[in-house]
DNA sequence: CGAGCGCTTGATTGAGTTCAAAAATCGTGG
DNA sequence: CCACGATTTTTGAACTCAATCAAGCGCTCG
């Protein structure tokens, strides 16, 4: 279930210790209580985080103080606004934990040095890559699909998130309201299906 | 208006003479006339478009075989879909040419030679960030803003495209009908809004 | 136990869709 | 240049999906 930075690393990259050592220093193992805040929308990003353990979320607050959620980061993802972190800009949502989270912290400075490492080449690609990939995915799923459909796509995508996070939140992420997925879920499960967790007929 | 793939790369990279002329059989210039297919969902891309003069647009068809607008990609701009083209999995959405247009290809033989030369550094995790850029302030719309909020931004972001495409195809771009689209105008109008071309009133 | 939170349900509203048709615009060939 | 057909845009009316508003229920935690 929960994976170290370090062995992620090894797996991805096939790093010796000895590379692993000298880029230690540039890591941040950190712990982060529930709730806290790790980047303000409007402030600038200066952290990329890597879960190992817990999740992280990130959000927009639009003009009417509603709350969006962009994306959910349990263990093993990648959290940061790639934007703010890259060009400097102001950040598009705020970053704070919902569990209790142990996540490495890597700044500017370990990726460049990172980029200056053979083994590395492609690595920060491969990265910026699935992010790509996910983000497409959303945009086409918002465009396309029903509230039925993304609702059952996220179910698949991230099956242990449904037991994690609160039904409201599930819906902010879909771009729908709490009452409409209580709704379609009271539809799925009149049509049989059957998720996580589902109430068996009498 | 138009630029040329070369004198960008001259700008962003400062890449010399020399240099350029290395990686010009990896490079190839092609004309593309209007309704051209480049790129067919389910497919796998292979190629990556700079839009030197024209103008090519992403689509996605859905179950219901309605089209939603992606991308659109005047001069100047990258459009491919990087998911399929850097993991191999079938493409998300359509490219063609929506006007005749002029672009530079790149294939992946493109994008491993300039890793290699240090001046490029940088450039690909640039186009990169930049591309995330994009998708997550799509994202952002998609999720936290309504019709006309929509359209506002996309008329300050591409104003020229107004009057390029029609308006059946900006409607699906921003995720609403055509009829949809022409009332946000009709109301903005009323409140004596004035995009690139406006009739004043009598 | 009671306050608060999350989930559900019902009633109502509303933004945007659908369907249909008219009006405006565009393109092309005579 | 004009005419004609095709495409695009607009308008109207009915409708739909999801949002909003408003209770009510159940659970948990202080």
């Amino acid at each position: 279930m929960t994976i170290e930075f370090r062995d992620y690393l090894q797996t991805k990259t096939g790093i010796t210790e000895e590379q692993y050592a000298q880029m230690e220093p540039l890591i941040v193992y950190r712990k982060i209580a529930k709730n806290t805040i790790l980047l303000r929308q409007e402030a600038v990003c200066s952290e990329v985080y890597f879960v190992e353990h817990g999740l992280l979320r990130s959000y927009t607050v639009d003009e009417e103080d509603k709350l969006h959620v962009i994306q959910f980061a349990p263990e093993e993802s990648w959290i940061g606004d790639r934007n703010s972190f890259y060009f400097g800009e102001p950040a598009l949502f705020f970053i704070d934990a919902y569990e209790d989270s142990e996540v490495a912290v890597l700044d500017a400075r370990f990726f460049e040095h990172i980029n200056k490492i053979p083994e590395f080449a492609g690595f920060q690609s491969r990265i910026l890559h699935n992010h790509i990939r996910l983000l497409q995915i959303r945009i086409n799923m918002l465009m396309a699909a029903s509230a039925e459909a993304r609702y059952l796509d996220f179910v698949s995508r991230y099956p242990n998130l449904t037991l994690r996070v609160p039904q409201w939140m599930i819906a902010s992420y879909l771009g729908i309201t709490p009452e409409s997925l209580s709704r379609v879920r009271k539809e799925l499960a009149r049509k049989n299906f059957r998720g996580d967790v589902q109430i068996s007929p009498p």
